[in-house]
DNA sequence: GTACGACTTCAAGTCGACTTGAGGTCAAGC
DNA sequence: GCTTGACCTCAAGTCGACTTGAAGTCGTAC
């Protein structure tokens, strides 16, 4: 298998060599061997790297990834497990589209305070159900800033 | 319109004093007056914090959430940067799919290794193109918990 | 054989969203 | 009028996921 250094896999994955050795610090992807002090990777860590920005996206911690995809991506965690995850990805799919409807709303809604208007409410009392019973949390960086 | 002391915020909200006191303190949500030292707040507050909640969960920071929704609810964002928006939740819905459709994947297959199968060789091709180009990464926390 | 540039280590810093802790205050109930 | 318990303030701490900076090390090209 090919065989790449550090520089290679982060020019390819976009993954910054400082976040590649961190990773393999906490043990989430491992270097086959030096060149001088430069780590060398097998070309599968970008496939690796792929699961770990796609678990990243979806919101899953690090530990959690690890857990999730073990050695060449075989599970160390039971399948039901693994359904209730897919379970709860499935809610957050729910909250997201709850939110875009409200912010759709938001944009097109020429009233003068949303929280009068019976379709936000609406939205939001959809809401109240879900969040009162604390399912699961998103945070998300990057990507069309509202803030600042 | 109700008055409520923090407690009875706190207690009707989950959200915890503390965090009702942060909230204040960078402006999210505002308390009308004090009794002796107590923050007391509108029953209106509450709505505003699902709203918050919502937010959050689907993945903004609190200035962000801020910012989409202002003084009550009325958005203080052009509506085209609201739309950007909503577009970039509907992306990470997808992501979610992908992701839990890969999470189905490694409950059900039994392949040995994963990284090896072809269909989920494949669900990871489609993110590839989605990671690349980053859109917007999510985190979460808690809910069905698999690391540790 | 030496300069270059890309790596290396290690410690410390950063950011958001809170929490924790110490020490203080106050209204209500007895 | 005193105790109680829930609040208060303010500073500092925490956690995850990195980044930054200083000082050092190599292989390669000239």
């Amino acid at each position: 298998m090919q065989i790449l250094d550090i520089g290679e896999v982060a020019e390819r994955s976009g993954v910054p060599p400082s976040a590649l050795r961190y990773y393999e610090e906490i043990g989430l992807i491992q270097s086959i061997r030096r060149h001088g002090l430069r780590r060398q990777f097998e070309a599968d860590v970008l496939l690796k790297l792929s699961l770990i920005e796609l678990g990243k996206t979806a919101g899953f911690s690090l530990t959690e990834v690890a857990n999730m995809f073990g050695e060449d991506g075989r599970p160390d965690i039971p399948r039901d497990q693994l359904r209730a995850k897919a379970d709860d990805l499935q809610r957050q799919m729910l909250d997201l589209r709850l939110l875009r409807d409200a912010l759709r709303h938001v944009a097109d809604c020429p009233a003068p305070s949303h929280l009068e208007c019976p379709t936000f409410r609406k939205l939001l009392k959809a809401t109240r159900r879900r969040v009162t019973r604390p399912s699961s949390k998103i945070r998300r960086r990057g990507s069309s800033q509202l803030g600042e």
